[in-house]
DNA sequence: TAGGCAAGCAAGTGGTTACTTGCATGCCGC
DNA sequence: GCGGCATGCAAGTAACCACTTGCTTGCCTA
């Protein structure tokens, strides 16, 4: 790893512990075991280096994939959604910063829209594919059903740190859960397949 | 509204604006249009005062209630998670940087903690009441429910301005349709209700 | 073996921050 | 009318910040 990469790794953990702000460029050279000046030869400024660190992120992000053709949707959906919500849980530090500094700095929550916008589109598509089969159904809209489900990971993922009383105590579990109350909600349960139509 | 009530408010708005490191002790004075020293003289610090205004905050949260006897599930939930909503959305900026600091500053995450409580156990009697009165059931767990319900209303209020592509564009409409799905996931819905026994 | 280049190091610069001190001013109750 | 009390104002302090400069060191290549 040359000292450009270290320096880009270190970035994103002070990052993540105190945001830009709090990101000091002699934390961020310490940690990388780089002289301070060397910062400033290599990206020219703290915000610079802070910008191309979640860039760096945002290209190494990993494409979660839903099956072409849905066969079981209930392991479909939790093996997908628990993966995605294990990817925000990694990062939830890092990514409460971004959104904090949303007023400030758009580009950092660019990149976190960026990111989970391929997870969306994913869900989407799965979700039109249930539907086109006939194994969905009901009066929602895909957008809103999507929104509710990334909406719960989300504030799973970020909140149980916080308010760890307000979840189930296993990340996965409430993700299994949540699949199966969204399941119903769009009617991909057998017996709520049977009414909808 | 007396100096000290100025002080709060204005460190309130600053801090929304930039968290407790982007908030200055300047810039709260000038927008309370009070001398920087009779800040330090009325709080000691600008860490109490920070404190001193999330506290104030704290109190003077609204209880939002649902009613005791369930008559209309769906309008009631709808006014109800609107209003929810509405809190959030108002103070988004607010509830981003605090959770942010949640490391560094749990108390702020503590009020944000404390203020929704209420909301979360109106919610869970409200959805206990229904099931009990059957008219809602199904294998799922009420605190899971509420946090999947509670999580939609919060991703969506504290996201709908860095992604408006993600969410419908009228938030009373969105909050209706995640009321509608939701009340389809926990069988409170007229067909659903009639298979879930 | 000579030259260039990346990195380290020490020191400094100008700006900002939280917080302090000393003193002047005006208002309110007695 | 007077004493206390809250506030304003000017100035200062010590720390920290991003960023710069000038010089040295060591490694790789031609």
């Amino acid at each position: 790893m040359d000292v450009r990469d270290q320096l880009i790794h270190a970035a994103l953990q002070v990052y993540s512990q105190g945001g830009s702000r709090g990101a000091t460029t002699r934390r961020i050279a310490e940690l990388a075991a780089v002289n301070e000046v060397t910062l400033f030869r290599h990206f020219g400024s703290k915000d610079a280096l802070i910008s191309a660190a979640l860039g760096w992120l945002a290209e190494r992000a990993l494409a979660l994939r839903l099956p072409e053709q849905p066969s079981n949707p209930r392991a479909e959906l939790t093996a997908f959604c628990r993966a995605h919500h294990r990817g925000i849980y990694e990062n939830r530090a890092l990514i409460r910063k971004t959104m904090a500094e949303f007023e400030e700095h758009p580009e950092g929550a660019a990149v976190a829209r960026e990111i989970t916008a391929g997870i969306e589109r994913e869900l989407q598509g799965y979700l039109s594919r249930l539907r086109r089969a006939g194994r969905a159904g009901g009066r929602w809209r895909i957008g809103t059903a999507t929104a509710m489900l990334m909406g719960t990971l989300f504030a799973d993922a970020v909140g149980r740190d916080c308010m760890p009383e307000r979840y189930p105590a296993s990340a996965d579990q409430a993700v299994a859960e949540y699949v199966e109350l969204f399941l119903r909600a769009v009617g991909a349960t057998p017996a709520s397949r049977a009414i909808s139509r």
